[in-house]
DNA sequence: ATGAAAGCGCTAACAT
DNA sequence: ATGTTAGCGCTTTCAT
C-alpha cells in the first residue's frame, strides 16, 4: 500500500502535449468548439479522453468562473420538512448544473456563523438560508460582497434581500378558528426556546384569533416551552406533557410547533392516559407525510415544502441577471383537519 | 440598484499594504504565528480585521490545501433515513472543520455520475456515496487518483474501499423469523424497481429464512414490485394493494422495503377494507420516528442511522492518515415488534 | 524576522 | 486557426 501512489490529476498541458497543440487551443475545444478546427478538435478531444482528463474547479474559479456549489443554511437537515426542502432546492440546482452544500445549525448562532465563514471562504454561488442571528454581520456582508443570498421563512426586514416564506400568521390563525370553532377556549401552543421566527409568528396568529373571538389572550393562550434536554424533538414533546396537564383550568387543546412534536405530544398523552381528541384535542405543523397515518390522524397545517425549495433556488439563481430586483415569495399555509381535533371534553363534568 | 457595486473582495495583499508588511508575513501570521514578531503579528491582526479579510478558498486549494467539503451521495436526500445519515456525517465532518455536499441520484445511474463529475473537478476532500452503478468508472478513477471514497450499504466487492453497512441480510432473517413464529407461510416482499443492492439482500435473507425452516422458497415468498408511476414511494405502495390482495392464496403478511412504503401500504390496505394486523401483518424497514405510534403501531427493522453516517465520516476522515488501511464497519439491525403484526387469520375461513 | 519570487491550473486578451 | 502571455490569490522555498 504506497503511500503516495496516486498519479497526479492530468491538466491541460497534459492534454495538450498529447495532443500536440498548446493550452489555449485545448481551453478553445473546451469553451468555443466552433472556432476550432475540426480535426485539431477531434484530435484534442481523443487526447481529453486518453489522459483522463478532468477541469480543475478552484482553478477555474480562480479565473473569474463562478462556483457551481450552493450553500443551504437550515436548522437540521434531517428534520423532514428541511430535508424536503433541501430536495425541492437540490433539483432546481441541478437544472442549472449547481449542487447543494447542507449545514445544520441547531438554532445556535456560533454554528451559523461557522458554516457562514466557511462557504464565504469557498466563494460559493449563493447562500439559501433560514437564518437565526438577525444582523449576522457574515450575512451582510457576503450580500454585499456581491453573493447571492435567498432568506427562508424570516421577513426581509432591514437586510434587502430575496426571500421565500410561508404565511406563518395566517397558519396560526387557521389553526385557531378550527378550535375555536369546535368550541374550545383555552389553548395551549407548545414551542420549543427560540426567540422570534416562524414558531413565535404562528403562536401571533393563533392570538389574533382569540382575541378577535373576544376572548382574553392571556387567559386564552398558554404557552409552554419544552424543555431542552431530552435528545429528540419528539421526547422533549412527550417530557412537557406533565407541564401541560398540570395547568388549572386545564386547556383543551394543544397546538404544537410541528408535526414531529406532536408526535411526541401524543405518545406523551397516550402514555398519561389521556384520551385524543376526546379529552384533548391537539394539533401540528407542516403536514409530514406520516401525519395522515398517526393515532389518531393528525390535524394539523400543511406547508408546501418541496415548493418552498425550489422556488428559493430559483430566486438564487435569478440574482445572476443583471436586472435583478431583490423580491419575496410568499406561500399559503392550508389546514389538514383530520380526527386529533374535536369539540372539548363537557365542561363542570370531569371524565374518570 | 448598481450592476457592480460589490466592492472587490481584499486579499492578502491589502492586508499587507494596510500593515505595512510583505504578503508572505501575512501568511505567516495565518498559518505560522509563532514566527512572527509580537509587534509585526498584532499589526496584521488588525490589519485582517479592518479590511475584512476573508482567504480564498479555491486559491488555497490551488496551492495544495485540502478541500474542506466532503460529498454525499444517496438515494434521496429527503428520504428521512438518509437526512439522518446526513446529519451524522454533518456532526463528524464539523468536529474536522468540514462540510458536507449532499447529492440525490432518485437510482439514476446518470445523475449519479454527474454529481461524482461535478464532485471530482472540485477536489472534494473525499465522497461517502451509496453507489448505484456497480462499475462507476468515475468513482475508481476518483479513488485511485486519491481521493477518500466510502461506501455505504455496498459489499466492498471488487472495489476495495472503505465501507460502513448494516447487516441487510440479517435485517431480512430477523422479518422472517418474526412472521413465521408467528405462524405465517405466505408473505410477500414489496421493493422497488433498483437491481441488486440493499433491499435485495434483505429479501434473501427472509428467503433463507423461510427455506431453513422447509418452506418451498418459490411458493413462500411472493414478490411485488412497486409500480413507478406514482409521485411518491407512499403513493406507489398504496397503489400495490390490488397486486397484493390478487395474489392466490393471499399472503397474510408483507415485509416492506422500507416505513415509508409500509406507510402507504397501510393506507391502501384501510382503504381496501383489509384490517391490519387481524387480516395482514406489514413490517417495515428503517424504524423512523413515526413508526411507533402509526394505526397501528409499526413492527420494523431498525437501523442505526445516524451512527452510521457518524462512522461514514469517520472512515473518510481517517483515510488522509499515512497509515491507513481500508477497512469496513458493519452494523447490526434489530427487530422493534409492534402491533402491526399477529398470527396469520384462520386459514380456511375467510372473514366477511 | 521579513521579503522576493516561483508557480498551482486555468482563462482571456493579444499576437501571430 | 493557433500560440504566447499575463495574471487570479495563495503557499512555500529561499534569500536577506
Amino acid at each position: 500500500m504506497a503511500k503516495d501512489g496516486s498519479p497526479p490529476r492530468s491538466g491541460m498541458r497534459d492534454v495538450a502535449r498529447a495532443a500536440g497543440v498548446s493550452v489555449s487551443t485545448v481551453a478553445n475545444v473546451l469553451s468555443r468548439p466552433s472556432i476550432v478546427a475540426q480535426e485539431t478538435r477531434l484530435r484534442v478531444e481523443r487526447a481529453i479522453r486518453s489522459v483522463g482528463y478532468v477541469p480543475n474547479g478552484p482553478a477555474r474559479q480562480l479565473r473569474g468562473v463562478p462556483s457551481p456549489i450552493v450553500g443551504s443554511i437550515t436548522l437540521d437537515l434531517a428534520n423532514p420538512f428541511y430535508a424536503e426542502l433541501n430536495r425541492g432546492i437540490e433539483d432546481r440546482l441541478a437544472e442549472a448544473g449547481c449542487l447543494v452544500l447542507a449545514g445544520s445549525t441547531d438554532l445556535q448562532v456560533a454554528k451559523e456563523r461557522q458554516i457562514l465563514d466557511l462557504l464565504q471562504q469557498q466563494g460559493v454561488r449563493g447562500i439559501i438560508i433560514s437564518p437565526i442571528d438577525p444582523d449576522s454581520t457574515t450575512l451582510i456582508q457576503l450580500s454585499r460582497r456581491g453573493t447571492p443570498v435567498v432568506l427562508i421563512d424570516h421577513p426581509r426586514g432591514r437586510l434587502d434581500l430575496c426571500a421565500v416564506a410561508v404565511d406563518d400568521t395566517l397558519g396560526g390563525q387557521l389553526a385557531g378558528e378550527h378550535l375555536l370553532s369546535l368550541g374550545h377556549r383555552r389553548i395551549a401552543f407548545l414551542s420549543g426556546m427560540g426567540g422570534p421566527g416562524p414558531v413565535t409568528r404562528r403562536r401571533d396568529g393563533l392570538r389574533q384569533v382569540l382575541a378577535a373571538a373576544g376572548l382574553e389572550p392571556d387567559k386564552a393562550l398558554l404557552d409552554i416551552h419544552m424543555p431542552l434536554n431530552p435528545p429528540t424533538l419528539a421526547a422533549a414533546a412527550a417530557a412537557s406533557v406533565d407541564r401541560l396537564l398540570s395547568i388549572d383550568p386545564r386547556p383543551t387543546a394543544v397546538v404544537c410547533l410541528n408535526d414531529t412534536a406532536a408526535l411526541g405530544l401524543l405518545d406523551g398523552l397516550c402514555a398519561a392516559g389521556v384520551r385524543v381528541p376526546e379529552e384533548m384535542s391537539v394539533i401540528g405543523y407542516d403536514d409530514l407525510p406520516f401525519a395522515r397515518r398517526l393515532a389518531p390522524p393528525l390535524t394539523t397545517v400543511n406547508q408546501p415544502k418541496y415548493q418552498l425549495g425550489r422556488a428559493a433556488a430559483e430566486l438564487l439563481l435569478e440574482e445572476a441577471r443583471p436586472d435583478h430586483t431583490h423580491r419575496e415569495i410568499m406561500f399559503q399555509p392550508s389546514l389538514a383537519i383530520r380526527s386529533s381535533t374535536a369539540p372539548p371534553p363537557h365542561p363542570k363534568r370531569r371524565s374518570r
